[in-house]
DNA sequence: TCTGGGGTCCTAGGACCC
DNA sequence: TCTGGGGTCCTAGGACCC
């Protein structure tokens, strides 16, 4: 038995713990650089300001229900979801963090008529413990759990818990459930399958094997039998090393010349390399990528180049200076830039034997030395960031955040003060 | 004026091998 | 005139997820 519990407009959710007096009203967290909107409480969807808009083009209604705007903060987010995974470990020992605000935990060995209980008490717990509200799904798979939790969560009566009983009332549920609100059928699948007739989830839990085989694949086959109630998904309780490392960021302003673009990738490049050491990974391939304003009528300009790292680094200077030459080869006078990134990839661990005589080994140098006391710097002190010259001082590039508030969980002098 | 960021996995097709 | 069969590996791009 699955349990899939996850957190009501998560980063909304965050903001409130710490702005009591925002419940019950319209709330909307934006995307970096201040620009879409990525979390809504009820009554802001209620709104209509829909997933991923542009708040721009929301701006009426923001002003006409006075709608509470924020940047986001995910370094609150983050600490919070750390929390709120910690208590759901106390439930039990084999659970999955599958994102941010989600994780499924295994209830298996728990007798059928103890289920509903232990979620409400895992519900309970969270709110208690972190003020985070959450719904619980539950069901024989990961699938049906998802579901489950939908179901919890648009379902006023259920009171956010849900579990799949008997198979009757389990298959009027999935009819009740357009086929791509299932887990793994997005745009394309769910379009295609529409038009063979395939509507609902039930729809699909009844589809013919070969018939989906064949149109679709193997993994969504794999989701039929899910539906089924035929686990095919097991718990993943490590998670694996990532294999490719992004960071790239849109500007606030847009940047025209080559020395700010420098700054600008050099502090990426810095952010990617301190994610590669985080999980002892040495990168065995780099690459910068450059991108205008898409939705301008100007000109669209992209390009990306890369190379391999020989040997396998994770010592920031180097990786910073490789990234300079990579910018020189993309880089275009004449264009207004919006965006850039650097990505990581081609993993070594960083424990690796050197391939032969003479390649320079990072494990135990001096330069390991030189990034582990930076890292140990930046993980104590959240602000006052040691970084390197090349990223810049002016950092005229960097994103909006005209509405950001504190990080009161992991900053001394950002707590919430509370006057008596 | 203004439009996010970070991942994974699968597939098709090309290059190459015998 | 005529041109096989069976593999592997890599990459780009698409689909999907949050």
């Amino acid at each position: 038995m699955f349990a899939l519990v996850d957190c009501n407009n998560f980063f909304v959710s965050c903001e409130r713990v710490f702005h009591p007096s925002l419940r019950f009203k319209p709330v909307v967290v934006l995307s970096n650089n201040d620009g879409c909107a990525i979390s809504r409480s009820n009554e802001a969807k209620v709104l209509g300001i829909a997933m991923g808009a542009p708040i721009f083009q929301c701006a009426g209604v923001v002003q006409q229900h006075n709608v509470t705007v924020f940047s986001a903060n995910f370094v609150l987010y983050g600490d919070m979801s750390h929390r709120v995974m910690s208590v759901l470990s106390e439930f039990t020992p084999r659970l999955e963090v599958y994102s941010i605000d989600e994780a499924f935990l295994s209830l298996e060995g728990l007798e059928p008529s103890a289920l509903d209980a232990v979620a409400r008490q895992i519900r309970a717990g969270v709110k208690q413990q972190t003020g985070i509200p959450v719904c619980v799904g539950l069901a024989p798979t990961k699938t049906l759990a998802k579901i489950a939790n939908h179901i919890a969560k648009n379902h006023k009566e259920m009171e956010g818990v849900f579990l799949f009983q008997d198979e009757e009332t389990m298959n009027a549920w999935l009819q009740k459930t357009p086929v791509d609100d299932v887990w793994g059928i997005g745009k394309a699948k769910a379009g295609l399958l529409e038009r063979h007739g395939i509507h609902n989830a039930l729809d699909l839990k009844n589809a013919p094997d070969q018939w989906i085989q064949k149109h679709l694949t193997v993994m969504t086959l794999r989701t039929v039998l899910e539906l089924r109630g035929i686990a095919c998904l097991a718990l993943e309780e490590i998670q694996p090393d990532k294999k490719a490392i992004c960071t790239s960021r849109t500007f606030g302003v847009e940047v025209k010349n080559f020395s700010e673009m420098k700054e600008a990738v050099a502090a990426y490049v810095s952010r990617s390399a301190e994610k590669l050491r985080d999980q002892n990974s040495l990168a065995g391939y780099i690459q910068v990528f450059i991108e205008t304003n898409r939705f301008k009528e100007t000109p669209y300009y992209r390009n990306a180049a890369g190379v391999d790292l020989s040997p396998p680094d994770a010592y920031t200077p180097r990786l910073i200076a490789t990234a300079d030459h990579l910018l020189k080869k993309i880089f275009r006078d004449g264009f207004s830039y919006k965006r850039c990134g650097v990505i990581l990839s081609d993993f070594v661990p960083q424990t690796r034997e050197p391939r032969d005589l003479f390649e320079a080994q990072y494990q135990g140098s001096d330069r390991q030395r030189l990034m582990e006391v930076m890292d140990q710097y930046n993980r104590r002190a959240h602000t006052g960031k040691l970084f390197f010259a090349a990223e810049g001082l002016g950092k005229s590039w960097s994103m909006k955040q005209a509405h950001r508030s504190k990080r009161f969980t992991t900053c001394w002098d950002e707590l919430l003060e509370i006057l008596v």
